[in-house]
RNA sequence: GCCCUGGUAGUAUAGUCCGGUCUAGUAUAGGCGGCUGUCGCCCGCCCGACCCGGGUUCAAAUCCCGGCCAGGGCGCCA
């Protein structure tokens, strides 16, 4: 329902901000500033009014800070100010800092003056405190609201922190980033199901996947990546499938599969390293521990994998894929990150090369984490002729590719790639079960909104 | 798309098996009042709910059918 309501009372007279700054966030207060004057902008957390005395929480990005009120030691614009205040308004107080012994960070903040910028509606959706949890679905409806709550700020930190690695590791790696089309024109380009949106008087789809153009792109840049959102209209409805997600994908000319496992597994320990590093407070908020993995990771074959299925009881025809069952008992035995090689030819992508001496395998690859495919790549075909074949054996028209099929008539090198999917990595990096809870606006086969 | 489980105040739950003292309990949030060191503050009072539609029955939150939605699982998944 919507509310029209912008305030509950008598329309409060709102401050502006003025030529106020702020000087420091909530956690830069520390008992060394005791007797300095400060600015902080924020919103209220939390109330404690125990008549003579009143404790504001004040939050901000970085965290909170207590601010105290004795009621007869503050002038009264303050105390009238501070009665008005209710959980969410967006204030400013400008205040001396004051070492304490009381309070568990050793620090608080006597306020001089309050402006109050911004009023809330008084029965908020949820809990922001955290006391009573809601459940995901009431969450993500309020989610605006609900991503003021610290364990959210703390996830979306680690996801940024995670970002930063990658794309500092890939820059130090001569990787240029790029940005490939969402709008595409064919529908033909493989199993995954499309978006069709109206574009102009023609049909088009939301990309799927760079795949074509950052292969494309090694005649020309030859290392490439790029980070951006793409669009899959399948019908999965599971803790770890988004309709939209994020792809990290890099391309490279002249590698191998070998090269870019390799690429990979040191960009997922120096991920792991800066997290760690860098976030150990988000860490701490959400309890949980990333450690920095060993490398080289683990290397299966399908075929390995197969028989350690079959000794668990689990019988897979060879050349099928492993089905969501399989893979969890993998994890299980397998509690780390680990490479899948040597898969089928026939299960993986049109792209894949498959191995010179034995073209029943490719030289496409998995990166997993425990159960959840992280990420997957490979070499990829360099010869016309062969990708041809290979579209066809697909069932695909090679008519439908012409535009990609022409650039491997101008000199397409050896390469070789992968992806990586954001969400499922910050899932790895923060403990979380449900991608929807590291995805800040998820969207999924019943989520369009908010 | 299929299977399982569920849908009760703003939020989170009890009650549902076995229909009737359910005028629907509790916590938290919200409103009002009190309290000078709280930090899940405390104390008192108040407000507030059975997903929608149909059926069975003297009687439905409770049983049956359909729908919608959610969680988990499966399938689908360059």
């Amino acid at each position: 329902m919507l509310n029209l309501q912008t305030s509950r009372r008598e329309p409060m007279k709102l401050d502006p901000i003025g030529d106020w700054r702020r000087t420091h966030y909530s956690v830069e207060i520390r008992p060394e500033l005791d007797g300095q004057e400060v600015i902080l902008f924020g919103w209220v957390q939390e109330i404690r009014d125990l008549g003579g005395i009143r404790f504001i929480i004040l939050q901000d990005r970085e965290g909170t800070v207590q601010i105290t009120i004795p009621r007869k030691k503050v002038c009264s614009e303050v105390l009238s100010k501070s009665d008005a205040l209710q959980k969410r308004y967006s204030i400013g107080v400008k205040g001396i800092v004051k070492k304490t012994e009381i309070t568990p960070r050793g620090v608080e903040v006597i306020p001089k003056e309050i402006r109050i910028f911004s009023t809330a509606t008084p029965q908020l959706p949820i809990d922001i405190t955290g006391k009573v949890p809601a459940q995901l679905e009431v969450r993500l409806d309020a989610r605006a609201l609900d991503l003021c709550r610290e364990e959210n700020i703390a996830i979306f930190k680690i996801q940024h922190t995670a970002v930063e690695a990658i794309r500092s590791f890939l820059f130090e790696r001569g990787f240029i980033e790029v940005h490939t089309p969402r709008i595409i024109a064919s529908a033909t380009e493989g199993g995954a199901a499309l978006f069709p949106v109206d574009y102009f008087e023609r049909k088009a789809f939301l990309a799927q996947s760079p795949q074509l153009y950052k292969e494309q792109l090694v005649i020309s840049l030859e290392k490439v990546f790029e980070i951006g959102p793409f669009f899959r209209a399948e019908e999965s409805h599971t803790r770890r499938h988004l309709s939209e997600f994020v792809s990290i994908d890099i391309e490279q000319a002249f590698a191998s599969a070998e090269d870019v496992m390799q690429l990979l597994e040191q960009l997922m320990q120096h991920t792991c390293k800066v997290v760690r590093e860098k976030c150990q407070k988000e860490l701490a908020t959400l309890n949980h521990q990333v450690n920095v993995p060993d490398i080289p990771f683990k290397r299966f074959t399908y075929d390995q994998l197969l028989e350690d299925l079959k000794k668990e009881g689990i019988e897979i025809p060879w050349g099928e894929d492993i089905p969501t069952p399989a893979f969890r008992t993998l994890g299980k035995i397998h509690p780390y990150f680990y490479f899948i090689t040597d898969w089928p030819t026939r299960s993986k992508a049109f792209y894949i090369k498959p191995t010179d001496n034995n073209p029943e395998i490719c030289e496409g690859f998995d990166l997993m984490w425990r159960w959840i495919e992280l990420s997957s790549g490979g070499t990829r075909i360099a010869s016309k002729e062969l990708l041809i074949k290979r579209l066809r054996e697909k069932g695909l028209n090679p008519e439908s590719f012409k535009y990609h099929l022409q650039a491997f008539d101008y000199g397409m090198p050896p390469h070789a790639g992968w992806a990586i999917g954001l969400e499922r990595l910050t899932m790895m990096l923060t403990g979380k079960k449900n991608i929807r809870e590291v995805t800040l606006y998820p969207r999924d086969k019943f989520r369009l909104t908010p």
